[in-house]
DNA sequence: GCCGTTTTCGGCCCGACTGTTTTCAGTCG
């Protein structure tokens, strides 16, 4: 059985306890060594077999026992008993937000109720208004979680999010009275979705600060205002969060807010074992409560022990381990991208003339840029045939002899045929400066056959990338069945560069593949797959994928100067 | 349910806000 199925196995069985009224240190037990499993690197059906399920971390002898169960059987009586007691249906009610298991455990209780639509209804009749510690405004609250969830389907994707953060800051960046202000959250580690914007601020006028931040122009709904906390509703439905802090406690509360939830447990765990105590105000003295730092994010994890963890790091993923020891990765600079390969023009499905595309990667600091067109099965994009191929060429080499110090290069995507062969002869394809390959069709196959359709397409000597290897789109489509450690082995043996593709809603590679393949020594290329110049700066999506898969600068093709790239490709 | 360089029992992170109730439970992060 595969870690992430026993992972979530877990995670429901603590769902299912914390309706039942279970003890919270029960649940937070089974959560835990969920959240464990779930990134362990070794197989969980290695470990049963060798009897070392309690050398995991947060795993004892009964939930060692319920494990091998799982695992050697694929099933768990105890969860099933479970869930002969509690509905399953239930799970999903504790998605709706304002209403976590107590109130659940009343509904049901009191009204038989275990789906959403039941609920709606109930809530229109006012039924629930009834219930013990309910009242009216709790039944509008819990009308209006369900429509927000259906709105929204839980989260945003990290570009929607980011421009709503950034320019939430702009505008609390005018007010006087705030000394200090950044976004916090899973938007400052720059996750690929985002369930809600963190913003922290520091002043010592709190609710100054507060009155000015529900008075921003794109506030639908204040969700709750008090004078270090608020929350709004933006008009795109993104719920925004403020915590006001005092300035000596702007860094534990940046890094307290910052998260991961995972990272700051086992941080305040360490701090605890030195005789600390860590909270958003600053760390403490246990015995003494002295305050001992607190001002910066730097102080705080220098004082327990490690250097500077960066907020893409902090998903409990071994930075601890890295920063003890001073092997944190030296990370890919946000400015250090040269260069951008992956850009559709107007000769096949992009918005804009190759012109304008430099004009705008030369204002964004570039030295080259590569134009990646379409190949020519790819008819609904477009794409370019033998003949197209020439004439674009021809178009590059005369618009480079207007350029100073800025390179054009003519590149393709060449599709992957469904049986392996690609869309360009050999001959055709040594024309171009490089080569992408990608999957465009045909995403419905069995693993095998995908991962033979791709890695026979790898194998071609005039490839040089392989574009979003996964194919998914986040929140859209799921990623092609394919073996993403051979894919991963075979760039190796074939000196192929990853793709990191930068569009918001693909980010494929995804993080923690691409630590995997960082760690067999893979090269990547990041690129934006733009259609349009606005995609350009999607490259920062990319970066922070990058980022957070631990990659460096010397990972990263277009992070070299032109012309060793040259040499590489 | 886990864990232990004071502990094999008694901790385990805890503060802010809402809504209901009148001193606090529930939810969230």
């Amino acid at each position: 059985m595969k870690n992430h199925l026993v992972a979530n196995i877990l995670y429901q069985i603590a769902d299912l306890l914390d309706l039942k009224g279970e003890n919270f240190f029960k649940t937070r037990a089974y959560r835990m060594a969920a959240q464990t499993i779930e990134v362990l690197e070794e197989d969980i059906d290695a470990i049963t077999k060798e009897n070392r399920l309690e050398e995991i971390p947060g795993v004892g002898e009964a939930l060692a026992k319920k494990i091998k169960e799982l695992v050697e059987t694929g099933k768990l009586e105890y969860f099933e008993l479970l869930k002969k007691e509690i509905p399953e249906g239930l799970l999903n009610l504790l998605n709706i937000p304002g209403l976590g298991p107590k109130k659940v455990a009343a509904i049901y209780k009191n009204l038989g109720i275990t789906s959403r639509i039941e609920l709606q209804k109930a809530a229109n009749e006012g039924k629930l208004r009834n219930l013990d510690g309910f009242g009216e405004l709790t039944e509008q609250n819990i009308i209006r979680g369900i429509q927000l969830l259906e709105k929204t389907s839980g989260r945003a994707l990290l570009n929607v999010a980011y421009n709503d953060g950034y320019n939430y800051i702009k505008y609390l960046e005018k007010l006087k009275d705030i000394e200090k202000v950044n976004v916090a959250g899973s938007l400052r580690r720059m996750k690929e979705t985002i369930g809600d914007v963190d913003i922290l601020a520091s002043s010592n006028k709190p609710e100054k600060v507060m009155d000015y931040f529900v008075a921003y122009p794109e506030v639908q709904q204040v969700l709750a205002k008090g004078p270090t906390k608020s929350s709004v509703l933006l008009k795109d439905n993104i719920q925004v969060d403020l915590r006001v802090v005092e300035p000596k406690s702007y860094g534990a509360a940046l890094q307290y807010f910052t998260g991961s939830k995972e990272h700051n447990v086992i941080l305040r765990g360490l701090a605890i074992k030195k005789g600390y105590k860590l909270n958003e105000y600053g760390l403490f003295d246990k015995v003494t409560e002295k305050f001992i730092a607190g001002k910066t994010e730097e102080e705080i994890y220098k004082k327990i022990g490690f250097s500077y963890i960066e907020p893409e790091l902090r998903e409990n993923r071994g930075e601890f381990d890295a920063a003890k020891n001073n092997t944190l990765p030296k990370l890919l600079g946000y400015n250090d991208i040269l260069g951008d390969f992956h850009i559709h023009s107007l000769w096949s499905d992009g918005n804009d003339s190759i012109e304008n595309i430099t004009i705008t990667a030369k204002k964004m600091g570039y030295s080259f840029v590569g134009i990646s067109d379409h190949s020519q099965s790819l008819k609904i994009a477009n794409g370019l045939s033998e003949e197209r191929v020439d004439k674009k060429i021809k178009e590059i080499t005369e618009l480079n002899k207007k350029l100073s110090n800025f390179t054009i290069l003519c590149g393709t995507e060449c599709d992957i045929k469904t049986d392996g062969t690609l869309d360009y002869s050999n001959k055709v394809l040594k024309k171009f400066d490089y080569v992408y390959i990608g999957i465009h069709s045909g995403f419905k196959m069995d693993k095998n056959k995908m991962t033979d359709r791709i890695i026979k397409g790898m194998f071609n000597d005039n490839v040089n990338f392989l574009a979003h290897p996964t194919g998914r789109l986040i929140g859209k489509r799921d990623p092609y069945e394919v073996d993403i450690e051979k894919i991963i082995d075979t760039a190796k043996d074939t000196d192929i560069c990853l793709e990191i593709n930068s569009f918001p809603d693909r980010l494929d590679l995804n993080d923690t593949d691409s630590k995997l393949a960082k760690e067999k020594n893979v090269k990547f290329v990041i690129g934006t797959d733009s259609h349009n110049i606005n995609h350009l700066p999607f490259i920062r999506f990319g970066v922070a994928t990058a980022r957070r898969g631990w990659l460096e600068k010397k990972d990263i093709l277009n992070a070299y100067p032109l012309k060793e790239i040259k040499n590489m490709l």
